[in-house]
DNA sequence: CAAGCCGGTAACTAAACGGTTACTTGATGA
DNA sequence: TCATCAAGTAACCGTTTAGTTACCGGCTTG
């Protein structure tokens, strides 16, 4: 009997593939273009940012790049859907409703501020795509259902509050969320202009630190009774 | 005594400049350029702007705005600092020390949000200018001093409300002046991203109109005793 | 009134760009 | 063991781009 009958694994005997690294590893490939796009689009953005620097700072080049995702726009789409896959994957395993409503919130907003300042990649890339706006967004179908579990999950938590008597009636689901996304990302994206005109370092520990204070201390400022 | 004269007036008895439109005006068009390009670097920034865009918008061609401005990224941080020379200009205008403390707050919240709604393509500038992080304006000698005095007069309403006992002591005008910017600026300029993931026109006026009230409140909410 | 300068035009150039083609290499299965 | 197909390479292509050059024409001034 020959050994035909392992055909079912990976593993061999010569030339494991794990030794001789980026060769003929297509799943290692496309995640590596992948990741090398989104520093690309996220540095230079859509009309900066260059193909061949992609394939370069992948380790391949152009032709894998086509291959995998078609071209620039489609490979931009995806790195942009990635983005928003990843925020709202961690968003959902905080459970906001678990702890009291107050500080179901407050959890909320410390959240959004740290992934925020943990991904400034992700803050560029919207960036990019509201300078456009949103033409490649628009055509994702993936990324429409991922966001009404936030507003539903946010909603409960103020309604609790609410009848519990520490909120006020108008408090709003989406005016909650956009004014924590709002104290977040203008801060932070806009750090480059505001600390050359204002001059003042905004990315120092004890300014970032005291901003993440600011931003927990308005939100709920503006939605306790 | 012969017509040599009047050489000091420009009105001239064969063809008058104001007759035949924009030929042999340079002031004429260096303004056209640099609106030209305002808009064309706003809609499509840094990277994605072409020189021969602004040209064709200006009604004019590339060797004049290479004439006057020099280059791309000079004519880039002129269009930036007129946009920062606007708003602030229009902003010193407001006098917010001269009603009540909570009034002169509000009218500055008011004012910027208003402000950053009929002037999108400034916060298109400034996302721009940030994905570059800053690159053209700590170049430029002219703005630094634009900012202090913004600062200064919302120091003083400040002060004047803690002495009064309307405000907490811990307000801070930096924080101020942050909070209303970032309320107003992720709204509007992520107004696309936004409308499309929670699948709401936020540009709506109704909606707008809401927003423009929450700045109101949570501005003075975040800092009223 | 002639000379020269300045506002303006259009065609050009070298380099960079997104995208493609022709080809090589290596794993798989009949 | 050899045919097949997917992974990967590199040179190439047509177009676009920022920037330049050669030139035109009317206004100002000595």
């Amino acid at each position: 009997m020959n050994d035909s009958g392992e055909h079912g694994e990976k593993k061999m005997s010569r030339r494991p593939s794990q030794e001789r690294t980026s060769q003929r590893d297509p799943e290692r490939t496309r995640a590596a273009i992948l990741e090398a796009a989104t520093r690309e689009f996220a540095e230079n953005g859509m009309g900066g940012a260059r193909v061949d620097a992609i394939a370069e700072r992948a380790g391949t080049n152009k032709r894998m790049l086509y291959h995998y995702f078609g071209d620039k726009e489609q490979l931009y789409l995806r790195v942009l859907e990635e983005a928003y896959v990843g925020i709202r994957t961690a968003e959902r395993a905080l459970h906001i409703g678990d702890r009291s409503p107050e500080e179901g919130i407050g959890e909320l907003a410390l959240f959004t501020w740290r992934y925020f300042l943990e991904h400034p990649e992700f803050l560029s890339l919207l960036g990019t795509e509201n300078l456009h706006r949103a033409r490649w967004l628009r055509q994702s179908v993936r990324l429409k259902e991922l966001h009404s579990h936030l507003i539903g999950e946010l909603s409960q938590v103020l309604e609790q509050g609410k009848k519990q008597g520490v909120f006020i009636e108008t408090a709003d689901p989406l005016h909650v969320y956009l004014t924590i996304a709002s104290l977040g990302y203008f801060y932070l994206s806009n750090q480059y202009t505001l600390s050359t005109i204002f001059g003042r370092d905004l990315i120092e520990p004890a300014h970032l630190n005291a901003w993440e204070r600011h931003i927990v201390h308005v939100t709920l400022a503006s939605i306790k009774r």
